[in-house]
DNA sequence: GAATTAAATGTAAAAGCTTACATTTTGTTG
DNA sequence: CAACAAAATGTAAGCTTTTACATTTAATTC
């Protein structure tokens, strides 16, 4: 005969102790656990009394294998350096938790390979489904996860065509009202600092509004002056001096977030640059940061926390009932603050 | 006969559809999977083949339950609304990722109940390993970390003589040091904006060194206008305006953070005062806020970093390797900016 | 080329849970 | 109280891997 001479490091009870403590069958544990109203209630109480006295906690892989999920739901975002992306990621685990889940965390950088990469090793860990960021990623990653039927909600970005379900807002329409206003403020000379937009489709959505603004305007989209930069502050100040070094320095300067905007800001500051005076500036996403720095900053007030909720919630729905979302933008509304003024 | 009846939804490749395609055991197949230099070559060729050809992965509860792990770690944290906590755990990600973990991440809201509920949660889900933020907790949910054998480490502070081992700076170390300062600077009639005192240890380390700088340099430490407060701007501000209003206001403020210490000085703004002319204050973690503040503040720079890098490599070392980490405590040092200044 | 050793592969138990179906117990009704 | 239904419990298969040990195949030595 075969034996198995690994050696438990210390014994933990299995549902087989608890069932030979109580004098029951195993089955009728497993039903005390998940099914309670099934088992009489002197049973129960019996069962439920081995269960605290020694202790016993199911083991995962084995629930696993038997039930053929995790309660594990995976979220892939960019980093959580990115404040915004922390807080909503806070909420979206505060409501999967509510809901019985727990959170398996990765980051991709920005980069769709490592999102991708991330994605099969959060698959292959067993999630019962998946939270990404943004709409911008290889087709092969969406075959991959249409192969493996892994529920997948996209959020921070709201798109009711694309191949996955979003809940988020439309980083679009948001920046296009914001450069509406800003074309009624009399500005013609538009420079804008942007984060990387390969592979963001977020960064590329705030650039186009821009763009079409002018476009639609009379302007000449060739003419706005834009970079592309890191999101790190001392990255938007840097970028900021090369704009408004340049020989026709822009009157308004779009930051494609508030960090950026708020780099942007200080580096006016040490060039003796009065803002709004001499250059608006604006930002996106309007973290604390928004408020506090002088002046306060312009900018589009992301609802970080309402949509990792909803996403949680929406997401939970879809493993559990197969169902898809309603698809409904959220808002992402212009806060009007003091480092814009007319030109 | 017992016949399973359930539907599976959609096939998934187990180990032995690619032992039939390939034509050997599933013996053989997981031994290419998991140590392919025991199997000759053109086997291998053929089974790695006959893996990619199925989309083959492995059943993570199946993997779980034979080899007894999961090569998972869980982190338990305040809360990720903390930018220095969302920060330390990226890199505390960053560096799992890289030795082939994943991080299962839960918080507590600042409550040792919750911190409890949610060990209780993560062990449930099999993570192999633990972080946890400061040594505040109850003895039973130390027992219970004792008993289920979970290689557990505490970041964020720094206390050999604790229960369990810590990666992280010492708070009353670094606190004391710019109270030291601030003593040399003059002021006596101090006051400090706490973060909530119960069951936070780092938050009372800092209150502890304030208290003892002032007994050691034959102030009473009961003159101390101490007032607790939850991690919000706008509490720090309210906090800082109840401190100022007082008959006898203090010249100087610690600030248990950043936040806080932000809020104080906007409120400080909007009273009219001069920071640091009229009052001098400090903060604690050194976040981006605490460069663009005017005047800069002056805090503590906790190496968020550092810790979560230094955390993942000795937690994943505990597990791998059973041995407790050598202790060290990283430095926090203070950065003196122009928010203090002489009375 | 027989004997011996080493390498490669196979066999099947074991991990701990859920659940379909079978069986027993309890409760209800005429 | 027999007959039946409903409720409670039990039995054991099945989920997918890993791995100790057994067996087969290949390589080496005399």
């Amino acid at each position: 005969m075969v034996k198995n001479t690994r050696k438990k490091q210390l014994h933990v009870s299995t549902l087989q102790d608890v069932a030979r403590d109580a004098k029951v069958s195993t089955a009728t544990v497993s039903r005390c656990l998940n099914s309670p109203n099934q088992v009489a209630e002197a049973t129960r109480t019996r069962v439920m009394e081995a269960v605290s006295k020694l202790e016993y906690t199911p083991n995962f892989g084995a629930k696993a294998m038997a039930e053929n999920r995790t309660f594990t739901i995976g979220a892939i975002i960019p980093t959580m350096e990115n404040a915004v992306f922390a807080r909503g990621l806070q909420a979206f685990q505060d409501t999967l938790h509510k809901r019985g889940y727990t959170l398996l965390v990765a980051s991709s950088s920005y980069s769709s390979d490592l999102e991708q990469e991330q994605m099969r090793t959060l698959i292959s860990r067993g999630v019962d489904g998946l939270l990404l960021i943004g709409h911008d990623r290889h087709a092969s990653a969406l075959q991959y996860l249409e192969k493996r039927n892994i529920p997948t909600l996209v959020t921070w970005a709201y798109e009711p065509a694309a191949a996955l379900p979003s809940i988020g807002f439309d980083n679009y329409a948001a920046m296009q009202s914001l450069a509406d206003r800003v074309f009624q403020l009399g500005h013609k000379n538009i420079g804008m600092i942007s984060a990387q937009i390969k592979s963001n489709d977020r960064a590329r959505a705030r650039v186009l509004a821009v763009q079409d603004m002018m476009t639609n305007n009379g302007l000449d989209k060739a003419h706005l002056k834009l970079i592309e930069t890191e999101y790190d502050i001392e990255k938007g100040a840097i970028a900021f001096e090369t704009l408004i070094k340049n020989s026709d320095p822009p009157t308004m300067i779009f930051c494609g977030n508030d960090v950026l905007a708020v780099g942007a800001i200080r580096s006016a500051h040490k060039l003796g640059l009065n803002v709004p005076k001499d250059v608006s500036i604006t930002g996106f996403d309007d973290i604390e940061l928004a408020k506090i720095v002088i002046p306060e900053l312009t900018t589009v007030h992301v609802p970080h926390q309402e949509m990792g909720n909803k996403a949680a919630v929406a997401l939970v729905d879809m493993v559990e009932n197969k169902s898809s979302p309603l698809l409904k933008p959220l808002e992402a509304i212009v806060k009007f603050r003091n480092s814009l003024a007319a030109v």
